[in-house]
DNA sequence: TTCCAGGCGTATC
DNA sequence: GATACGCATGGA
C-alpha cells in the first residue's frame, strides 16, 4: 500500500490517505511548520525532516533522508504500515464519522516519541494551540532541539520561567522527576491501556485526557480516546448513547477525525 | 475588555 | 462520585 523510490539524497514516497495539512497541522504534533509550497519542516525528536507534496496526487518528497532513516524513522512515524483506506471504509457506516473522514481524509495518527508527546500534552492543558506551539518553540530553541527528560533534570519551575508556560512548568518538573525515579515510558507503553493510564496519572498535572493523548500520540495505543472540550461536544451532540461499533479498538483514530471535523466546522 | 483554550488539583459535600 | 473553583498566559 506504500511504495517509495530513492532519488539522490531524497526519498520519493507514494502513499494514499496522507495529507500534510490534515496530519501535521491537526493538533496532534506542535513542531511542524508549514512552508509556502505546502510542504512542512519539523522533526521526530531530534531527527529533522522537510517533506513536500509533489505535482502528483499521493506522492511526497522527503528531503535529505537516507533509505535506512526512512525505514527506521519515517515509515513508523507516519504510520505507513497501516491501511487507512480500509479503516475509513469501516468508519463510513457511521454517518458523522463518514462526514468527518470526507472532510479531512488525509489524517494519520503519528507515532511520536513518548516523552515528546507526554510533555507536549502536559503543556497543552487549558491552553490554545498557537500558544502551545509558542511554548514548545521556546523550549526547543533553548535546548537546540526537543530536550530529553534527562536534559531537563535539575530544572525548576522558576528556571523554566522563560517558557512562559504558567502553572504547567511545575508539572513538567514533576514528570522529569518521575521518569528519574522509576517511571519508564517504554515499559508503560507495553501495559494494557487502563494500567498505562493509571501509571501516567501518577504524574502531577497528568489527568485522564493528557494521559490518553500521551498514549495515543506517543505510544500508538489506538484504543486511547482523549476527551477534551471539543470531543465532549462531539459526544454530547452526536453520540449521546456512546461510540458506534465500527470504531472498536481504534477509538483514538476516530477521535482525531472527529476532533478535526468539529473544530473546523464550528467556527 | 472579556472570554476562552486539546485540564487538572484541591476543597467540599 | 460528583460538582465548583482557581490557575498563568495570551489569542481572538
Amino acid at each position: 500500500m506504500t511504495d517509495y523510490t530513492v532519488r539522490a539524497a531524497d526519498i520519493l514516497l507514494k502513499t494514499p490517505d496522507l495529507d500534510l495539512d490534515d496530519t501535521l497541522d491537526c493538533g496532534q504534533a506542535f513542531r511542524w511548520v508549514r512552508l509556502a509550497d505546502g510542504g512542512y519542516t519539523g522533526a521526530c525528536m531530534n531527527t529533522p525532516l522537510t517533506i513536500r507534496p509533489t505535482a502528483e496526487q499521493g506522492v511526497f518528497l522527503l528531503e535529505n533522508v537516507t533509505e535506512q532513516q526512512f525505514l527506521d524513522v519515517w515509515v513508523p512515524y507516519f504510520d505507513l504500515g497501516r491501511d487507512y483506506g480500509e479503516l475509513k471504509r469501516r468508519f463510513a457506516e457511521d454517518e458523522t464519522l463518514s462526514k468527518a473522514c470526507g472532510f479531512a481524509g488525509g489524517i494519520r495518527i503519528l507515532r511520536q516519541d513518548s516523552w515528546e508527546a507526554l510533555s507536549s500534552f502536559i503543556i497543552s492543558q487549558n491552553n490554545n494551540i498557537p500558544r502551545i506551539k509558542g511554548i514548545i518553540g521556546r523550549l526547543c530553541e533553548h535546548y537546540g532541539g526537543y530536550p530529553t527528560a534527562e536534559q531537563l533534570v535539575g530544572e525548576t519551575p522558576e528556571s523554566l520561567g522563560f517558557l512562559r508556560a504558567g502553572f504547567r512548568a511545575k508539572y513538567i518538573v514533576d514528570a522529569v522527576s518521575r521518569l528519574q525515579n522509576g517511571l519508564d515510558l517504554a515499559e508503560t507503553a507495553k501495559l494494557p491501556t487502563d494500567d498505562a493510564r493509571a501509571a501516567l496519572m501518577q504524574i502531577k498535572g497528568v489527568g485522564p485526557k493528557v494521559a490518553d493523548c500521551a498514549m495515543l500520540f506517543g505510544m500508538h495505543k489506538l484504543d486511547a480516546f482523549p476527551k477534551d472540550v471539543w470531543v465532549k461536544r462531539v459526544l454530547a451532540d452526536w453520540y449521546p448513547d456512546g461510540l458506534p461499533e465500527c470504531v472498536r479498538g481504534v477509538e483514538g483514530i476516530a477521535q482525531q477525525y472527529l476532533f478535526h471535523y468539529i473544530r473546523n466546522i464550528e467556527r
